[in-house]
Formats: structure tokens, C-alpha cells, sequence
DNA sequence: GCCAACGTTGGC
DNA sequence: GCCAACGTTGGC
């Protein structure tokens, strides 16, 4: 006789699962498992559920015979699973057969085959409808799994090898990589200020105040910033960016309570830990912005130039959205005409970056009619021209920019873009590629420059550094983070649709409105002139 | 024809 | 040897 149909809520509402009893026969004793969807289909295997619920969804975890969804537990754990040894001891092959369906079935709930897979209260409990699961969570959101294993953001498990250090944080590779990628623009944004407060638009150093005076370093590069007190962004002050207890900005020790949230993996459905929200921080930064904002089929309707009168809705962009995404998920695919993207590009300190010195000292760089990307290479402000056309995939950017479509590409650290031309028209494809797309020496052959031989650090306490500060926006980011130093890291890419920017005065004014809604987190108009200028 | 129950098999 | 997976059978 089989049991009755019991709600199996680890697969969510309306799945029901069954333990059939086998009473007689050579398998007497022996029990089936069988579980019915929400549509009436019966499941007999965890293959057959796996085919039914689709590739996409992962039950390793999930206990089939148990019907619960289950955790890898610790092998130090104090309720350790019983093991097969006190099962062979406490029933014998011979007696086996002769045992009747239920004990049978209540032994062999107390040896689970994957020893430590199980939580022993899961285990050790009959599985009923009334009888509470240790983790009933459903298949298709689980939760984070308390291992410590499990990376903080996307909740994906881990292995030894990716935590070979003890860190503060656990992230897994990617969601590291993004959050260095994030912390380092953020650093970016410290360091420039917003432009157009009275000390923004201060030309010059003053070289009275005691950073003048004795002459501390003000190389973004490095690293080493020292302002000028004169020429400090009164707006950062204002928001106690600033520690004028200190000489410079707060930045480089200025740690958050909470971590900024990261992207969660596509893959990874289920809330995120809640430690990595910070949905009572504003979010006003570029990247943070851009994380948040610029998405798919939102970015028409949030980016402030699309709609009709959307320059005062876009102000309040930041504030209204909170969308998180992985890596993965990231490479947005939009459903407008993509054309000409807009690359917006990072590259860690190193070669590149010098090479964008010698362009322009002052940081930036006037495109040229020949040039399609231009990086703004992080830690410099500074903007790099590569020739070729701008990169109509995201997914090798190198080779795109190898082709013979003119363009503009402009690239900005993270900024919200602004259609150029046919407001109707813009989309924007936001991507994450990690160096991996961008072939090693990728800047310097676009650019035809050869990188000045690079200084490299040593990796190992810059690293540990680097995890130990993951919640600090100041941080520094290694290279070997996220590829490397001097391999350039596209974290950002736009698509401007069919609009290519081909001189400064065409995307100057555009550049400023997209600043100026952006809360002038960044560069404004007049800056950027001077800069270029 | 449906379905519960049982048998068989191959992987571990 | 155990067991997941699945084929087969027999009752309804």
C-alpha cells in the first residue's frame, strides 16, 4: 500500500512527494520514492526531475529519497551523520530482507549515502509533511547555504582552492573581481571630485597649505593623492568624504560597515546575504550607479535623456533602483539596435596607463577622428584613444576594435550614458568581461604604443590587503585580481545605438548632461574642457 | 490506459 | 553490496 501523498515543500507549492513500501518480492522492505509535480507529472528519479524541472536547476543538494533540500555540513560538526558502520552493525544483510517496509526505510533514512551531505536533524527526521525540514527551502530559490564555503554575494559553493587564504570576506572569483572592479572606481571618483564646486574649479594648486608646501605626492596613479586643501571638493566635504584631519582625502582609509552589493550571479537566484545590501546607501557613485540602473529593458526608461522630461526623473535614478546582477548576466543582450557600443573601460595601473601620460599630461585626451575607444584609464583620469572601430561585440573587444568601421567610443568610468542623437533609439548594453576577453598587450597594439615595462608589486600582501578590504571602497585592486597588471579590464561597455560621437563639441554637451544628472559625482563640461584642453 | 508495485541492471 | 534508475507487470 503506498503512503499517502505529502506536500514536499523543498520543491516548492503543489509538488507532492510519496514512499512507497515494497511489501513483498525479493525487494520487500525496499522503498520508492515518488514525487508529482504541480502539473500531475509523476517523478520516479532524480533524474526524471532534473529532466522535468530543466537543466537549469540544480539539485545536487537536494535529498530525492528525503525530499528536502540539504547542505553540506561540516565534517566537525557535532551532530555528525551516523555512519555506515552503525548501520552494518545494527542490521544484518541477512535480516535485511526480512524487515518490513517502514523500519527498513527509517534504517536506511539513518545512512544516507553521502555521509556528510545530510544535516543529521534532516536525516534523522521522517520525512512528513507536518515534520519541519532543517533547510525545506524551494529548488528553485535556495538559500545561502551557512558553509562557509558558500561565496557571501552569489551564494555559490567553494572550494579550498579558491579560499586558499583566510580572508574576511568570502567571495568567490568573480564576484572578488567585481567587487575590485567597484571598489576601484569608486577610488576613482574619491580622487576627482565633483567639479563644479568653488574648489573644483580651482585651476591651480595653491601652494600655500601644507600639501603644497611640503610638496606630498598627488599622483592618482600611484595611488599617493595628496590635494591640494585649496582645490578639495567642498561637496565631498560636505558629505565627510573628506577628513581635513588628514591630510588628503578619507578615502584610502574610509571603510563601510557593510560591504557594497555586488552583482549576484545569474545563476544564483535566491536573496542574497542580506550583509551585502546596502539598500540605505544612496547610490551615487558611477559604478554603484551603473550596477543599479543601467539594465536591460530599464536602462530606456532610467537614463535620463530618453523619455520626454526624464533629466529630472533621471536625477532620481540612483535612489529608486537597486538592482544587483552577476558577471554573467551583466552581458546584457537588449532588444534595440545596438551598433556603435560605447566602451566604457578601466585598466589597472600599469603600462597603458603611462602610455595615456604621454598622450595627454593632463590626463585626458581629445579623441582622434581615427580613434575609436578611448579608455579611461583608472588611478589617471585619463582617457586613451585606440584606433579601429568601436567594439560591436562584448565579446572581443580586441578584435572589434581590429576592424574598419570609424567611430567614436567614448569611455567614461562607469557613467551613465547619454544618447547622443536619437533618444529613441538608445540602448545600452552593459558588459563585464573580465581580462580574459582582453588580450595582453591589447591597449598598447591599439594604441601603438608600446608599454613602458611595468612595476610590479609584490602580489602576495597587496592581495591579502586587497581581501581584507573588499568592503572598502578605497581599496586597491590587484592586478592579478582581475587579470593582471597592465591587462586592461573592460568592465563596462555601452551601446550607443548608430550614434558615433566624432569630436568633443559633438559629445561634450551630451558628456555634461549625463554628469550634471549624475548628482556631479563626476567630471562636469568645464573639466573635462580644461582637462582636454 | 493508468498506476502502484515489483524486478532488473549498471554504476559506484 | 548498495542503490539509483528504470523497465515490467498486474490490478483496477
Amino acid at each position: 500500500m503506498a503512503e499517502a501523498w505529502q506536500d514536499c515543500p523543498a520543491l516548492g507549492p503543489g509538488w507532492k512527494r510519496r514512499e512507497a513500501f515494497r511489501k513483498s518480492g525479493a525487494s520487500c522492505g525496499r522503498s520508492d520514492i515518488y514525487y508529482r509535480s504541480p502539473t500531475g507529472e509523476k517523478i520516479r528519479s532524480k533524474i526524471e526531475l532534473t529532466r522535468y524541472l530543466g537543466p537549469a536547476c540544480d539539485l545536487t543538494l537536494f535529498d530525492f529519497r528525503q525530499g528536502i533540500l540539504c547542505h553540506p555540513v561540516p565534517k566537525t560538526h557535532p551532530l555528525a551523520v551516523p555512519s555506515k558502520k552503525k548501520k552494518k552493525t545494527s542490521k544484518p544483510a541477512k535480516a535485511k530482507k526480512q524487515q518490513v517496509g517502514p523500519q527498513r526505510s527509517e534504517v536506511r533514512k539513518e545512512t544516507p549515502r553521502e555521509g556528510n551531505k545530510v544535516a543529521p536533524a534532516t536525516a534523522l527526521l521522517p520525512v512528513t509533511a507536518s515534520a519541519p525540514a532543517p533547510v525545506p527551502v524551494p529548488v528553485s530559490a535556495p538559500a545561502p547555504a551557512p558553509a562557509p564555503l558558500c561565496c557571501e554575494n552569489c551564494g555559490i559553493h567553494l572550494s579550498w582552492d579558491g579560499i586558499k587564504r583566510e580572508r574576511r570576506r568570502t567571495l568567490c572569483k568573480d564576484c572578488r573581481a567585481q567587487r575590485i572592479a567597484f571598489n576601484r572606481e569608486q577610488r576613482m571618483f574619491k580622487r576627482v571630485g565633483c567639479g563644479e564646486c568653488t574648489a573644483c574649479l580651482v585651476k591651480e594648486d595653491c601652494g600655500v597649505c601644507s600639501i603644497c608646501c611640503l610638496q606630498l605626492p598627488n599622483d592618482v596613479a600611484s595611488g599617493l593623492f595628496c590635494k591640494c586643501e585649496q582645490r578639495r571638493c567642498l561637496r565631498i566635504v560636505e558629505k565627510g568624504k573628506y577628513d581635513h584631519s588628514k591630510r588628503g582625502p578619507r578615502v584610502a582609509s574610509r571603510r563601510h560597515s557593510r560591504a557594497p552589493p555586488l552583482p549576484p550571479h545569474a545563476a544564483s537566484q535566491h536573496p542574497e546575504p542580506t550583509e551585502l545590501h546596502i539598500s540605505d546607501q544612496t547610490p551615487t557613485a558611477p559604478a554603484e550607479f551603473v550596477y543599479d540602473c543601467v539594465e536591460e529593458d530599464e536602462l530606456k526608461r532610467l537614463l535620463p535623456s530618453i523619455g520626454p522630461g526624464s533629466e529630472e526623473e533621471a536625477r532620481l535614478l540612483p535612489h529608486h533602483t537597486h538592482q544587483k546582477r552577476s558577471a554573467s548576466t551583466r552581458q546584457l543582450q537588449l532588444s534595440s539596435p545596438l551598433k556603435a557600443p560605447l566602451a566604457v573601460v578601466t585598466t589597472p595601473p600599469g603600462p597603458v596607463q603611462d602610455s595615456g601620460k604621454r598622450q595627454a599630461g593632463s590626463g585626458f585626451v581629445l579623441p582622434q577622428p581615427d580613434t575609436d575607444l578611448v579608455y579611461l584609464q583608472e588611478g589617471t583620469s585619463s582617457l586613451m584613444q585606440v584606433p579601429g572601430p568601436a567594439a560591436a561585440s562584448t565579446e572581443n573587444p580586441a578584435q572589434e576594435t581590429q576592424g574598419s568601421a570609424p567611430g567614436w567610443v567614448v569611455a567614461l568610468p562607469q557613467v551613465k550614458q547619454e544618447k547622443a542623437d536619437a533618444p529613441e533609439e538608445w540602448t545600452a548594453v552593459t558588459t563585464f568581461l573580465t581580462s580574459s576577453t582582453v588580450q595582453p598587450g591589447f591597449l598598447s597594439k591599439a594604441s601603438g604604443l608600446d608599454p613602458p615595462p611595468v612595476k610590479r608589486e609584490p602580489p602576495g600582501p597587496e592581495e591579502d590587503g586587497e581581501e581584507n578590504k573588499e568592503d572598502d571602497v578605497s581599496e586597491s585592486a590587484p592586478a592579478e585580481e582581475i587579470g593582471g597588471i597592465g591587462t586592461p579590464v573592460i568592465t563596462e561597455i555601452f551601446s550607443l545605438g548608430g550614434t558615433r560621437l566624432r569630436d568633443a563639441e559633438a559629445w561634450l554637451p551630451r558628456l555634461h548632461k549625463l554628469l550634471a544628472v549624475n548628482e556631479n559625482e563626476y567630471f562636469t563640461e568645464l573639466q573635462l574642457k580644461e582637462e582636454i584642453l
